[in-house]
RNA sequence: GCGCCUGUAGCUCAGCUGGAUAGAGCAACAGCCUUCUAAGCUGUGGGCCACAGGUUCGAUUCCUGUCAGGCGCACCA
């Protein structure tokens, strides 16, 4: 149980004890005063109007009982009726050596038991990847790392379409520009169709490796790609037919074969084999959902990029119908990623679909790394919009958060390279200053950090929660001098900048970015 | 017209299932390197949290409406 987790329980306890009441929720925030503590519970307020009772007296109450605990130094009654918490630095300085025992601190299983498919980027095979798809792939990536990290078992996925409409036309364009005609006008028309053109073999096979190759080098790997063809050829996608058929679900109308998405609030129905003959993309991504299913996942997450946002409703309809045939309820959250806008020291880099000269991903990563593109393209909520600067992102100053963050950990390392001693760990009291405080509550965070990141799905906190603290070890650098003629007070600080290096690592880890020892 | 998302400092954004005087970075201004990396630190200025109602002891947060922007609204993918 993480630290916040714990106070909560803490405070329910004392609440049970002392009037005999269950709160089904303890509200624990962070106080935005430091003069407040390091938590605080509202919880007496709620109270109040249950018991009929003055807030300001049950807060007494209550803080009298936590205060009994020995991870607090003090537990104080606030404001209109705030409980207080001050953490003891005994109780921080033996989490502190806990970070410092342990790599791993952090790691939790507060999802264990969880088994899930977790899909991104699944773009077409028909041109290469965009700054869009980066972001996915960042979101993607990042998310599956702070799942695994708190105990989920995460399989990852890429859905290739390797098959349908958009495959034809990318294969016509191809083989136009081989016989020298004129590209059909809803063909594609960018550079990489010429390239195409000049090379031997399969252009869907060649377009997919060159994905994968652009999402390697981004850091990014999946446990699998998932072909759409193999669907078609194991008669998935007929069998799923007649399942939707059976469940009642699927109905004909004016020679096509709809599904009853309106049934589970979708605006209307949706066509799943037209009346040519053709089955959807909806139709096959069904069948692919009711394989994701079979395969005994209990959660599926996907990323989906905005432009596919109008897509939720019927997709998340249709799991319902699935989950019936399997007697179980399988929860689907889609995480949709609004869009990227490219610019390049304040001017916006020009994106023609049309005429397919977009810039690539792979164009983005080596203009500006792989660890810059993946801290900004994560560092955001995904459901704003991202304005990514390519000239800031290069930038190596102060404006640039991810530099920010790294030479902290960089800083830390070159302390560490001049010190070479023994320190007596377990004899020593780490925080004795105001910065060495701060920076180590932040520390003894982390795992709470974490834990909420991941159940909420939002990858951005983590980014956030390394910029605070990496303020906190400059902050901390500035005011303590690390190595000094007083040993005692060097060892405490050693511990500490140690302690700081192992968090920044793993954070940056989750997001996959590097911790460079020099800069 | 309908749906989803967004609207917080000059700019880019946080704000944790409603809580205390709304935060950070950048930009502006003023300081700090004979000391472990100045890619850093300290300080100052800067806000009707788009607007209007509602629920509440309490709303940036929840509800309704309005306005503005983004993205979707196919027997396309």
């Amino acid at each position: 149980m993480n630290l916040k987790e714990k106070i909560k329980s803490f405070t329910a306890e004392a609440v049970e004890k002392v009037y005999g009441e269950k709160l089904d929720f303890i509200p624990l925030l962070y106080p935005d005063q430091k003069s407040f503590g390091d938590y605080a519970t509202s919880s007496a307020m709620v109270l109040a109007k249950k018991l009929k009772k003055n807030p300001k007296e049950i807060a007494a109450a209550l803080a009298q009982e936590l205060g009994k605990r020995e991870e607090f130094e003090k537990v104080e009654v606030a404001g209109a009726g705030f409980v207080n918490f001050f953490l003891g630095n005994e109780f921080i300085n033996s989490e502190l050596l806990n970070v410092l025992e342990n790599v791993d601190y952090g790691k939790n299983d507060s999802l264990k038991g969880r088994k899930i498919l977790l899909e991104f980027v699944s773009a077409n095979p028909t041109g290469p990847l965009h700054i869009g798809h980066g972001r996915w792939a960042a979101i993607g990536d990042t998310l599956a790392r702070m799942l695994r990290f708190c105990g989920a078992d995460v399989s990852t996925e890429f859905y290739i379409n390797d098959a349908g409409n958009q495959i034809n036309l990318l294969l016509q364009s191809v083989a136009a520009v081989k016989e020298g005609k004129e590209v059909p006008e809803n063909g594609y028309h960018g550079a990489y169709i010429q390239e195409l053109a000049a090379k031997e073999g399969d252009p869907v096979e060649l377009l997919l490796e060159t994905q994968k190759k652009t999402l390697l080098s981004f850091g990014v790997d999946f446990d699998r790609y998932f072909s759409e063809k193999e669907l078609h050829q194991g008669g998935k996608v007929k069998d799923t037919l007649e399942f939707l058929k059976k469940s009642g679900y699927g109905y004909e109308k004016e020679g096509a074969f709809w599904f009853k998405s309106t049934e589970f609030g979708d605006d209307k129905d949706r066509v799943l084999v037209k009346s040519d003959g053709e089955m959807t993309y909806f139709a096959v991504d069904i069948a692919y959902h009711r394989n994701k299913i079979s395969r005994n996942f209990n959660e599926l997450i996907t990323v989906l990029g905005a432009d596919h946002h109008g897509y939720v409703k019927r997709m998340e309809a249709a799991v319902k119908v699935l989950c019936r045939e399997v007697d179980k309820n399988i929860n689907l959250s889609m995480v949709i990623g609004q869009l990227v806008n490219l610019f390049r020291d304040g001017e916006p880099v020009r994106m023609s679909k049309r005429t397919g000269d977009m810039i690539s991903l792979d164009e983005v990563i080596e203009e500006i790394g792989v660890d810059a593109g993946r801290y900004f393209l994560v560092m955001r909520k995904a459901d704003t919009p991202l304005d990514f600067d390519m000239g800031l992102a290069k930038k190596k100053s102060d404006e640039n958060p991810v530099f920010y963050v790294q030479y902290a950990h960089a800083r830390i390392s070159g302390i560490l390279r001049n010190y070479s001693g023994e320190i007596k760990k377990n004899l020593l009291e780490i925080v004795d200053s105001p910065e060495s405080r701060d920076l180590a509550v932040e520390l003894v965070k982390f795992p709470e950090a974490v834990e909420e990141a991941a159940a909420s799905l939002e990858p951005h906190r983590i980014p956030i929660y390394l910029e605070n603290l990496a303020n906190l070890f400059h902050r901390f650098y500035h005011q303590n001098r690390v190595i000094s003629e007083d040993r005692e007070a060097t060892e405490k600080r050693i511990l500490l900048i140690q302690a700081a290096r192992n968090i920044i690592r793993k954070g940056l880890f989750l997001i996959g970015v590097d911790s460079p020892e020099k800069m």
